[in-house]
DNA sequence: TGGCGACATACAATCGATTGCACGCACACG
DNA sequence: CGTGTGCGTGCAATCGATTGTATGTCGCCA
């Protein structure tokens, strides 16, 4: 006969565990267990030896052992380009406000623009690691299919292309029309625009808009990075251009903060001058010189969205977005 | 005798586990797990074959049964007041690398404030949901002092009053003389200061930081509150001063911008009639009218020291800040 | 007083991995 | 040819929870 051996479990943690409250209520764990769930089997005075065991204890539920049991972990997974930037910043906000809610909590990676990374990232829905899966990346990791069609995955802020994801996002060409159409009322007749990176797909689709409202006959877009530098350098090669604007659509704040820079540093006065456009209005679009008149994209909104979706398994309402006029634009000279 | 009966898990989630790579493989999951692990007691033909089996399934190991038997879950937790600032955004990158190269995952919470949810998030390291927490708040929830003991806690940026944390810092009294003295060489001398909330631990650091510098001549310091909003009403304060300061040195950036815009609201000129200082270096400090200079932290590398202690068990460094001259400042008329 | 039903509680299997110990097999040596 | 040495592999216990089914208890009625 050989006795029972153990395999000994590392560095016992010492917590409080489901057994230690069963054991001073002087009852099972099952009957703990089910306490704690609510269910209604257990009443009266067991009931309450559970509970008082559980307070003076500060018993609480380890979750990995609940997560491999029930199979679900209760993390969603947000998976972003930079975090060190403020767009990103209050979409994250609203995830984690609507997932806290609804008892989850939220992983945040920063993907850097790294493929190798974003596959290693997601590779945490097999892994049991995470419920769900947020992408603010504009992309989507190989080997998603099937938790995609779980309704395990989900874009905000941008489509991507060539997949049936549900995504949360405005209308992005409307926008875009919306602002170049507010310019042109203003009486501009030359509106530039200072776009995304190109073969970005929000690149195309601000585009698209602008394109609409000002016609063949304008000349191309210029192209930036959505960052403050890419928008200045933009800004410096329009200013170089035969025929000056007299207006600029910027695709993003950070551009247009450039770009109102760059005006500056040419010796132009804003609005007098040019007139410059945003996208986005990030909490600094209100603390410029002169304030920016921009697009507000409901960032908060976005994630509230984004979670009620994921947990509800129904696609997300496209979500409006909002025209705010500051300084930085007024009628040409 | 009884059947043997079985508690149904949920929805099988049909994921290739270590079994079925056993099975493929021709052995035992023991097998497969020691290979997995590494262990030299696997070789050859074995553990080609092993190797085989899992590539062709694509299989990754499940994280919450491993994070169970081995008490620990590869997650270190970041709680900060709001992630909608691009004070943190940079620190959580930082975080985010470091703890990407050593195999942890990063989650975030975003607590605005509220020490309820301070508290539950917190309680993720009772549940064994993360390994280590990392403090942006400036504060520590209860019940944390086993694992503090542990050196699971760690706080960055800011000091935690009345406990021995390890924490990641730079000298904040210093770097607030050091910035009080530069405006004092240019030539400044009624130099007023723009602090934080009063109570928070920077606050009174980089007030005494100035007051050393200033002298008890100076009148108090205005009070704000780290947003762009404070900083601009506390500027005006400043202006209606009798003897309004030359130079003003604010305890953070946003604060600064908020001073830069009430000053030309004024119709101030920086820094032709008041010199205006920051703090932090954030991404938009250099996109401001004119350029703000300020001191910077360097918060990338918060994140990396950060984790290097909370993993190495080892108290960190206190880091370096440096003085960023821009065109905020310069002598007095 | 015996039997039946309703209700509360306990038992044990299960989630997917890790690991101490036992055991099998091959080879060598006496 | 029997036993010792050593290496590689498998068995089964374990982490901490959930839950289907069995069991126990009590009351009520005939």
């Amino acid at each position: 006969m050989t006795l029972p051996r153990k395999t000994e479990p590392p560095a016992a943690a010492g917590r409080t565990k489901m057994e230690d409250i069963a054991r001073i209520a002087g009852v099972s764990v099952s009957t703990v267990s089910r306490a704690l769930a609510g269910s209604s089997k257990v009443t009266g005075e067991t009931r309450a030896r559970i509970e008082a065991a559980v307070r003076q204890t500060g018993y609480v539920v380890n979750q990995v052992a609940q997560g491999l049991r029930l199979q679900r972990s209760r993390q969603i997974l947000v998976l972003l380009p930079t975090i060190a930037n403020p767009f990103f910043g209050e979409i994250i906000l609203g995830v984690e406000e609507a997932a806290q809610a609804a008892g989850y909590s939220v992983l945040v990676g920063s993907t850097e623009g790294d493929l190798e990374r974003e596959a290693a990232l997601a590779r945490q829905l097999h892994t049991g690691g995470v419920d769900g899966l947020i992408l603010l990346t504009g992309r989507i990791p190989d080997g998603l299919a099937d938790h995609a069609a779980r309704g395990q995955v989900i874009a905000v802020s941008e489509t991507i292309p060539g997949q049936h994801l549900p995504t949360v996002v405005i209308d992005n060409e409307e926008a875009a029309a919306a602002a170049t159409t507010y310019l042109r009322r203003l009486g501009h007749h030359n509106i530039a625009h200072i776009a995304g990176p190109e073969g970005n797909v929000l690149t195309a689709q601000r585009v698209r808009g602008w394109r609409r409202i000002v016609g063949d006959a304008a000349g191309p877009p210029v192209f930036g990075a959505f960052t403050m530098d890419s928008g200045a350098a933009a800004m410096t090669r329009l200013l170089a251009r035969p025929n000056r604007p007299t207006a600029v659509f910027c695709a993003n704040d950070e551009m247009a903060i450039g770009a109102l820079k760059a005006a500056h540093l040419a010796g132009l006065r804003v609005p007098e001058d040019l007139s410059i456009f945003g996208f986005d209005d990030i909490t600094f679009a209100a603390f410029t010189d002169p304030p920016l008149t921009t697009i507000r994209q409901p960032r908060r909104e976005f994630g509230h969205a984004a979670i009620a979706a994921l947990l509800a398994g129904t696609p997300p309402p496209r979500l409006a977005f909002t025209l705010v006029e500051r300084a930085s634009t007024a009628a040409p000279r």
